[in-house]
DNA sequence: CTGAAAGCGCTTACAG
DNA sequence: CTGAAAGCGCTTACAG
């Protein structure tokens, strides 16, 4: 089967033992750089590559990271793999994606994920219930597996996650609208609670209390084909003059409905979204947005990550970050 | 470390032999049922689960593969991994994910791709040069690992693909155009010359030779931002009449520009697409595209690299497998 | 600095 | 049908 060179074969190409080749892989410090450099040369020649699942069987580290998502075609989820693929890759970890659509099926994926003798473990999975995400945590906590949530928010502090302060974004885009003469503004949310929309419509909530103003929040599905249908309901007379959608889709689908209605965007009504993905350009009038830096909380999830799995009781200094955000102001709203 | 139960602590508590345990595992029919419950019964109680590295090590499958991809953010890779996890899911394959974005690290990556020992790989990676797909074939059959490409056009016959017949598809399209009365029809394509677009290039071409049209092909970045400044230079007084976008957000940033400069989509200028995203649904008007099944291109691909990871060299049938498409009409080509 | 040996947690001929 | 033993390809104390 495997045709393939292994440690034996470095080990008499070379003349030393099979530990000194394996020590020049893993501690070359702890050999002499004489010997060192025959090895190297065996090893290069021969095309040797040790095999990972001995290394991890051995060494009891796989050196593979699992990901846990549920949805990839979402764009923030595969935006967000991308950056913890380019630091993965740095360090030398593998990628296992893991993918748990529903609550049912968490325990199962979770015994999977622990036989999978992962080193560490990323979850961008914000779909579940309250309770699957404790189930989660306490297969990891007692597999001893290190994790952290990746754009998940965690309420325990001992959850590692790499987070946007979304309750802040939320809060300043709609002081930001309400500065701008607005009024009557609405959020578009998703009817699932994902615990990151739970913190924008609470932002949203406070600004619009801190100025008297009623918040309105519209809940509306997920789906894009969905969508439409919805907001071709929602505009019955509605005194609206502004909106923030929690999604782009969400954003791209009322624009078209509000337009065909022949409301005027942004003169008739504002309009604002999270994230800032290709639609928000795509998008005619472009969006106005709160930029999310879906690649980068990947990536420092993937590096607060390689901490945690190093020193597994050591510091590792803050395990609560708070990634920076923006807004970047476009068409869809007034100057 | 691992609190974990092993295959020896079910033999304890069993009372029988770790043979016995790992043959209930995997070849149930060789032991007797009444030993079969009860063992069952142990592993269930201690919640026993094989650690699949060693499994891995010792029976020299691990039950994984590699799906080598380029960009995960683009949504047609992101949709065909989703199929490949449907699938690998219900096989019990784990999927293992490595990016290759250039020419340069492909050696390197392959390297990787071997040491990890996944038992097969799926080839979604349309980026890379010919030389770097012969150079990975050509690892892959070293390392007697067999692959499938997914949604990228093999020339040979010896290599299991899955595809669409894009040739046919773009030639049906563009004699649709021509059909509804267009003469100036345009081709907006990518400058990277992906295997999938060189086949739309030549159904096009076909098309229009046969009717005595001049094919125009124009050539534009896959990057988003970019195309929108081309587009802005491409409207010099150029006579046309329709255009087909290889790609959805090709195809919107030039609705964008002409509805900008003032063309009417569909009176003036007939605009259809590949592939149906969320983008066709969420551009106003709506795409008519061809609908690229890509979910079903990962599925199909995953499902036929487990028949060829299960007998190697048996027969598995066809392995050159062409799926279906379609065309969806929408506003933005007139009926 | 280097080697001999045990062990990682399984699977699988080989006997019986 | 079941068990004892070897082996998968490595790593890592333990001696020297």
């Amino acid at each position: 089967m495997s045709n393939n060179v292994t440690i034996y074969d470095v080990a008499a190409a070379s003349g030393y033992s099979l530990a000194t080749i394996s020590r020049v892989l893993n501690h070359p410090e702890k050999v002499r750089p004489a010997t060192r450099e025959k090895v190297l040369k065996v090893i290069e020649e021969l095309g040797y590559r040790p095999n990972m699942i001995a290394r991890g069987l051995a060494s009891r580290r796989t050196t593979t990271v699992g990901v846990i998502i549920s949805d990839i075609t979402r764009a923030s989820v595969a935006e967000m793999i991308g950056g913890i693929m380019d630091i993965s890759d740095t360090y030398d970890y593998s990628i296992k994606i893991f993918s748990i659509h529903d609550d049912v099926r968490v325990k199962e994926v979770m015994k999977n994920v622990i036989a999978e003798q992962v080193d560490g473990v990323l979850y961008l999975n914000d779909e579940l219930s309250e309770d699957s995400n404790n189930e989660i945590k306490e297969a990891l906590r007692q597999g001893n597996i290190p994790f952290v949530f990746a754009n998940v928010i965690a309420d325990e502090k001992q959850t590692a996650s790499v987070v946007i302060d979304y309750l802040k974004a939320s809060y300043e885009m709609t002081k930001m609208l309400i500065n701008q003469g607005k009024k009557n503004i609405y959020l578009l949310s998703t009817a699932r609670r994902y615990t990151v929309n739970v913190a924008k419509e609470n932002g949203y909530t406070k600004a619009m209390n801190e100025h008297g103003l009623e918040p309105m929040i519209f809940r509306t599905s997920g789906d894009t084909s969905i969508n439409e249908a919805h907001f071709n309901e929602f505009f019955n007379g509605k005194e609206i003059d502004a909106a923030i959608a929690v999604r782009n889709s969400i954003a791209v689908s009322f624009l078209n409905v509000a337009i065909n209605k022949g409301y005027n965007v942004p003169n008739d009504i504002s309009l604002a979204s999270f994230q800032n993905t290709r639609y928000a350009l795509l998008s005619r009038p472009k969006l106005t947005v709160i930029d999310i830096p879906v690649y980068d909380i990947g990536a420092v999830a993937m590096r607060l990550l390689t901490k945690l799995m190093e020193r597994k009781a050591g510091d590792v200094g803050n395990t609560r970050i708070i990634l920076p955000h923006s807004i970047i102001e476009r068409q869809s709203t007034k100057h």
